[in-house]
DNA sequence: AAAAGCCCCTGGACGC
DNA sequence: TGCGTCCAGGGGCTTT
């Protein structure tokens, strides 16, 4: 799954096929996804111009022309194939290698757009879903209401998240992968956070607060990481894991710089460091930290 | 209310 | 080659 750099990666692919352009023609390969799709969901998108795409949180959202918002969530392993009209080029958008010998095995669903453009959501484990909402029913839907801020934009403060933090009990991992307080954030760049602003994953939350409520240094140091690594990693086109096939600029590059994620046993990149990366779990997720730079 | 588990699903890597 | 086990970028739902 794709964290907020990769949804953002995906929704820039997608924007120059779909928005302007109407749904032609909708195909759901199955009833299903992790929720069944919205009732005569291919009929009422038939037809419908995709007014704006945009991103909140991990979440694309296709405004329409009737009214309506598709909203969709790629899960774990979801991705998006584009196939322009002149199908001279294919680009595989998205961060999970195709399967091998089977590469319609997954492909859920398929729109052909008013331009030609083929775009192809396919996703193995099915953790993605779509919905087709009204404008009302979005800012109440159970999927968006609690979520918390955007960290890129001018909300994410240390003074927010100070406030957010405290009283809390849980550790810094648990608190910034939780997406009522930030929104956006997984597995990788929390830990990528956490490396940065020089904080253990299993420090507490209340690290983050002064007795009276404010932030503390380390809080200004992680507000600082945050915005760092998510804005390098949308500038390197996101983080693809499990496909270093491609090679056509549509994989991300980020992967590539990450200091702690997926490099147990290999030396910390600090300089004057080295110090093997340690893995541990945290609810049943993988953490990764130096244990001498993070403290 | 907050925090901690459990579960959804498929496939790849690894050990025997 | 064929198991069995563990792991994977998320998050909704249920239980404590």
């Amino acid at each position: 799954m794709p964290e907020l750099p990769e949804v953002e990666t995906v929704r820039c692919g997608l924007a120059p096929v779909m928005e302007g352009e109407k749904f032609s023609d909708v195909l759901c390969r199955r009833p299903d996804l992790r929720f069944p799709f919205s009732p005569k969901f291919a009929e009422r998108l038939r037809g419908a111009r995709v007014t704006a795409l945009t991103r909140r949180a991990k979440y694309l959202l296709a405004h329409l022309s009737t009214g309506e918002t598709l909203l969709m969530h790629l899960g774990m392993s979801g991705r998006f194939l584009i196939q322009l009209a002149d199908n001279l080029e294919a680009r595989q958008i998205g961060t999970y290698e195709q399967e091998i010998g089977s590469p319609e095995k997954h492909a859920h669903v398929v729109f052909t757009m008013s331009n030609g453009a083929q775009v192809t959501y396919s996703d193995p484990r099915r953790f993605g879903y779509m919905l087709l909402l009204n404008a009302d029913e979005i800012a109440s839907h159970r999927m968006m209401k609690g979520l918390g801020i955007e960290p890129l934009g001018n909300e994410l403060t240390a003074d927010y998240v100070a406030a957010r933090a405290f009283g809390r009990t849980t550790d810094l991992k648990a608190f910034l992968m939780d997406q009522r307080h930030i929104a956006g954030l997984g597995n990788i760049y929390v830990c990528e956070a956490l490396f940065r602003a020089r904080l253990r994953p299993t420090r507490k939350a209340a690290v983050l607060t002064k007795s009276r409520g404010g932030p503390t240094a380390a809080c200004e140091r992680l507000v600082g990481a945050i915005r760092d690594v998510l804005r390098e990693a949308i500038d390197a086109g996101g983080s693809t894991l499990r496909d270093y096939r491609q090679a056509n600029g549509a994989a991300g590059a980020f992967q590539s710089t990450f200091y702690v994620y997926g490099r147990e046993g290999e030396p910390c990149h600090n300089t004057g460091c080295g110090r093997a990366i340690r893995r541990t779990s945290q609810a049943g997720r993988s953490t990764f930290y130096c244990p001498s730079c993070q403290r």
